[in-house]
DNA sequence: CTCAATGTTCGATGTTCGTGAAACATCGAA
DNA sequence: TTCGATGTTTCACGAACATCGAACATTGAG
């Protein structure tokens, strides 16, 4: 389904920092983070990551529950973007450290998006 | 015992995010990085923290396996310490994100210093 | 040497997590 | 309505984790 049963997002300020460090504590899941940091809105079918989709789902929705990411559904397609503003306002400087990290070690590097991913 | 069989600290250049970010997902543990931030060393046996000692133990294992903190064995007891230095440097921004998110959340508050803390 | 103190390690137990296959639900098109 | 596309949920499983009590190892004191 498209459809989600319970696709909550949590407000700004229920975004508690146990819940995004548990988020963030997985190789796959940073990486997903490092192709959302572009600040745009990018499809669930553009990403590409070395799992079943069964298992990208299941990510993509610890990161949603987490407050990492929000996750808007248009018709039969979804759409995924990073909570920048939220994370930058709760956990200043966290989103940055991580993404720098990450980029430093080359970590999350598996994770990426399709060849014809808007790159505009 | 006071010795332990393989205490490694890894290298400042060794400590990687997912390790960190694994260490910092529970509370018991922030709570130690709160009462280990104010940049002083304090004693294994001042930690006050409402679970058995075998499993404080191993919770400041897993800090220091993530190279979040440092061990030090004097004698017969143990002296821990924030590894703040070598964690600003390697994730510029994240321990102040952590501490300041903790610190307006309460989180980590049931872990302490016993009441002879050396306050001075 | 013998003891007490101090942490660590070792099972054991129950929970959470990452993973994929398969079934399902929803939407848009034919 | 029937189909195909798109994600989600369920189920099952092994691995990792948090927790505790008990046994253990090391050190310093008597």
């Amino acid at each position: 389904m498209v459809a989600m049963k319970q696709a909550r997002h949590p407000a700004p300020d229920e975004i508690n920092l146990i819940d995004v460090m548990g988020a963030l504590n997985d190789p796959l899941r940073v990486g997903l983070v490092r192709v959302l940091a572009d600040g745009r809105e990018h499809g669930w079918g553009e990403l590409r990551a070395p799992v079943a989709k069964s298992t990208l789902s299941h990510h993509l929705r610890v990161l949603r529950d987490a407050g990492v990411t929000r996750t808007r559904q248009e018709g039969t397609r979804c759409f995924v973007e990073l909570r920048r503003g939220d994370l930058d306002a709760r956990f200043p400087g966290l989103l940055d450290a991580v993404l720098g990290a990450a980029h430093r070690d080359g970590l999350g590097t598996h994770v990426g998006l399709a060849d014809d991913a808007p790159t505009t």
